[in-house]
DNA sequence: TCCGCTCACACGTTTGAATGGC
DNA sequence: AGCCATTCAAACGTGTGAGCGG
């Protein structure tokens, strides 16, 4: 786990240069990416970041929006996202802090979201933030809309990926991008554990603002008994003296305060000494690119510096991904993408140097990539083949010790094709061993 | 008894179809 | 006929709190 000092010397590092590169940024494969709402991600962060996750899918808040710079205004790429484990254990909030409870249960099915304006030309990715808002969480195995599947009072942290690809048949024989952010990261749970982030959450979600103080939701309050009223109001926030002036006053503060991370300290200290399930030796796996095979004149301007990203956790980390070739050949990814493709919003189709762009519609890939293009919602359209996530192919445990069947040889991405290794933009201490999070789950490929 | 999970609920936001004016 | 702005209802997203089960 990155000390509480690192991080704080990553939010409180240079602002992130313009996001408009030079011209011939791109062709040093300087691919840019940076979080939007910092300030907003570490204020959660500093308190301990909770995502709730229900049976239908909920979505996150704060939600992940990215800016993008550096890419081929006129090469196409695709967009995902996947959730990574932060360790090896499960959590329980006691009191005022988590607390360590446990080994990790083993890691449900694999999923990664795909962005549905994939695949879109660079030019569109840069023109304005990234949003994942359709992105959701659940905690229900059986899922079959598509959504990322998490366990409860686990920790885990978004990963996007960036992907040099014309379509979705094309993304596993090219190169992958990958970026995190720490403040980002989270316990997911089924209902708030700290009063703290339920506060937050009302005070900054529009859809929450029925729950705030300011007068509204006078009608739900009033049919409460008052006595419960005060009881509620008196634990909600016990401990967090804030009220809603105060956080536009922290932004103005500099850096980050040791105490905020309070939350996370004992567990801190505590995953030092312990263990993982998944080993620690392989933690320097996690790197910023994985790589899929591809021709090596293709990746020619791809690598590039890291220590240049201005991700608020840039920092150098290390290590090549290193994988068989043998998974990846045979195995398609499981890619989930909300239901309502957002085809109908404003696409690329303005002159540009790459000639006419025609941003393609919703492509069906079924059959291909195995893909949930999630239309489950949308009858009719569900006949293609929805992801099970326990058919025979993919028993869980993933965790806890894979069996040869369900990880073939070590990984899908081989050194053999790795011109060059790149770090990742920050290095946890001991985050989930990259081995055992691939891209895509081995089930899918 | 404790703890985590599910569900129904009330409330607010978002979305898109319908309508009317120019 | 086409465009734009407004209205309105349905769908959706949210946290709450009671109840359930291990």
């Amino acid at each position: 786990m990155q000390s509480i000092r690192d991080l704080k010397s990553n939010f409180s590092g240079p602002p992130p240069p313009p996001m408009a590169p030079g011209p011939d940024a791109y062709l040093q494969g300087n691919i840019r990416m940076t979080l939007e709402d910092t300030e907003l991600w570490k204020t959660f962060y500093e308190i301990g970041t909770e995502m709730i996750i229900t049976k239908p899918g909920r979505r996150m808040f704060p939600h992940c929006k990215v800016n993008l710079s550096g890419l081929i205004p006129c090469a196409k790429y695709v967009l995902l996202v996947d959730m990574v484990p932060e360790d090896g254990f499960r959590y329980k909030w006691n009191k005022k802090k988590w607390e360590v409870a446990g080994k990790a249960e083993p890691q449900p099915p694999c999923r990664t979201y795909l962005h549905p304006d994939s695949p879109a030309p660079g030019s569109h990715w840069m023109k304005q933030s990234v949003s994942f808002l359709k992105l959701k969480l659940t905690n229900n195995t059986l899922d079959q809309h598509g959504h990322i599947i998490l366990h409860s009072m686990h920790r885990y942290h978004p990963r996007f990926h960036i992907v040099q690809a014309d379509d979705l048949f094309s993304v596993r024989w090219s190169v992958f991008q990958t970026f995190t952010f720490p403040e980002t990261s989270f316990t997911a749970v089924t209902a708030y554990q700290n009063t703290k982030i339920t506060k937050l959450k009302i005070d900054h979600n529009p859809f929450a603002k029925g729950f705030r103080d300011e007068g509204t939701n006078k009608k739900r309050r009033a049919n409460k008994d008052p006595s419960c009223l005060e009881k509620r109001t008196k634990s909600s926030y016990d401990g967090f003296d804030g009220e809603d002036e105060e956080l536009p006053k922290r932004k103005e503060e500099d850096g980050v305060k040791e105490e905020r991370y309070s939350p996370w300290d004992a567990e801190r200290e505590h995953r030092v000494r312990t263990d993982s399930p998944v080993g620690a030796d392989t933690r320097d796996l996690y790197s910023t690119e994985q790589l899929v095979p591809t021709p090596a004149s293709y990746q020619s301007y791809r690598f590039h510096e890291y220590g240049k990203s201005p991700s608020p956790s840039s920092s150098i980390g290390s290590s090549n991904s290193r994988s068989g070739r043998s998974s990846f050949e045979s195995r398609v990814p499981d890619i989930a993408t909300v239901p309502d493709h957002d085809s109908s919003k404003p696409r690329e189709v303005g002159p540009s140097s790459c000639g006419p762009q025609h941003l393609p519609g919703p492509q069906d890939y079924t059959g291909v990539l195995n893909m949930s293009v999630a239309q489950a919602s949308k009858p009719g359209v569900i006949g293609h083949h929805i992801y099970n996530p326990y058919s025979t192919e993919q028993p869980l445990g993933q965790w806890g010790g894979p069996g040869p069947s369900q990880y073939p040889p070590p990984h899908h991405l081989t050194t053999d094709y790795t011109t060059q290794a790149v770090h990742h933009s920050y290095h946890h201490g001991n985050v989930a061993e990259w081995s055992q999070y691939p891209l895509f789950s081995y089930s899918c490929w």
